[in-house]
DNA sequence: GGAAATTATCGTGTATACATCATCTTCATA
DNA sequence: TATGAAGATGATGTATACACGATAATTTCC
């Protein structure tokens, strides 16, 4: 637990004050992306005066943020308790699985009826390009090419709200879909079965793009329910206290 | 437009600080309500002090409940311009309806499949007292049950992610969705509707339920749609700036 | 007289200070 | 020694003050 003391507590970037926008949104989008990679795992506290030191900035835009993350459901707040990265319980981890899926699965049957020749074409260019990271094993560059993947299905819903929506829950799932990438093996069966979602969204097959998209969800499900597991059984999360 | 600055500048509740949570959730509360009883149409800007001094409190509730609405897509934050009413477009308005009645159809499908015999006697229940209403002409009422009746349906899926989902889906479209509320007709078919719904899901009927509720949702999309433009022609919404 | 520039005003963004609440520690008493 | 109460500590909730940016009006110059 010191180290990730440690890491709250540590410098960071300077944080100018005269970017493109505001500090708040600067600071979310950082924490969030500690988040999501798991440089604050579930369960960690987030305190302001922390985190104010940290970035050389003062509580006001720390609130903001953390009222971001809140209202983005990566962070949970509990009133004169303070401010805690979300720990799923199991049953809610289902839950965020399956609302994946079943989002996942929309979209792509909508796509599948509706992308232009030129999105259907860009879906195609991405997937081969996802195929020569797997060759290579690059993790972290599958994970990238995997989210503009399944951006470009989300927009060729061509319905803004329900990318939104999706992306929205997406946000709130990854840092337990995460885990997946770690494994080899799973990189390439995640791209096999990126293939048939290509094949049937290139087709037009409304059926089979649901279908398949909801089940390349839910493979991952198990991973992902195995590490929260591990997470809530050795970690610092266990002193989070609950709502009463 | 005087009549919209004086209800924004005009003292109201008292909003005792020390009630069960704080301000900035009271407030955001109560301009939520404002916003979906289109008491703040679409387009109105929220300015934080008039807002302060309207409510008694200082900026920093006022801020926070705005970036809450902000955050439920009910208004919009533009970076040195203010936060304003969302206003959609019509082309929003379509995918916000799309969206709600997929999600809609979604929670029909998981809800026959998977509600209690007591969550369906609810449900069957709740439409028995919808139907009182009717007969009442009792638009207020209707409203009322109608929104119980459609979380019954939500909660009927067992999935509290997907419940969430839908609930801001559902509020983001509220402000839009009440006008059918205002005809006599509407109201009567639109329980119309219900019995077919009720009764696919009472006999586990996915595939019925599913389509019954995406159209139900889809029934009003015209109607709100026409509201819409009327909003837009004849309101101050039309200074409300774009982004840049 | 018109157009452009400058200044004044207003609102947002940020920082700092104060008040309230919860928790932890300590000391006294049974 | 154990238990409970009271004070201390620290974090959150709220309020006030200042800085920056934008907009609009006025003035000046062409």
């Amino acid at each position: 637990m010191i180290e990730l003391t440690q890491s709250l507590a540590m410098q960071s970037a300077p944080l100018e004050p005269s970017d493109g926008v505001g500090i708040a949104q600067q600071l979310c989008q950082t924490l969030e992306d500690d988040i999501v990679t798991g440089k604050l795992p579930p369960g960690q506290r987030l305190e302001e005066p922390l985190l104010a030191k940290r970035f050389g900035v003062s509580r006001t835009p720390v609130r903001e943020a953390l009222q971001l993350l809140t209202a983005s459901e990566l962070a949970e707040k509990i009133p004169n308790k303070g401010v805690y990265v979300s720990l799923a319980t199991p049953e809610r981890l289902t839950a965020m699985f399956e609302s994946m899926a079943e989002l996942e699965g929309m979209c792509g049957r909508l796509a599948a009826k509706r992308m232009t020749s030129g999105e259907r074409h860009n879906l195609d260019k991405l997937h081969h390009e996802l195929a020569e990271t797997v060759r290579l094993g690059d993790s972290d560059g599958y994970e990238t090419l995997n989210r503009a993947f399944h951006n470009t299905l989300y927009r060729g819903t061509h319905n803004d709200v329900l990318v939104d929506v999706t992306l929205s829950v997406r946000r709130r799932v990854a840092p337990f879909r995460r885990v997946q990438f770690t494994s080899l093996s799973r990189l390439a069966s995640s791209h096999a079965e990126h293939q048939g979602i290509v094949d049937a969204i290139l087709r037009g097959d409304v059926s089979a793009a649901e279908q398949l998209l909801y089940d390349h969800i839910m493979a991952v499900h198990d991973i992902s329910q195995d590490y929260l597991v591990s997470l809530r059984e050795a970690s610092p999360a266990n002193d989070m206290p609950a709502f009463k």
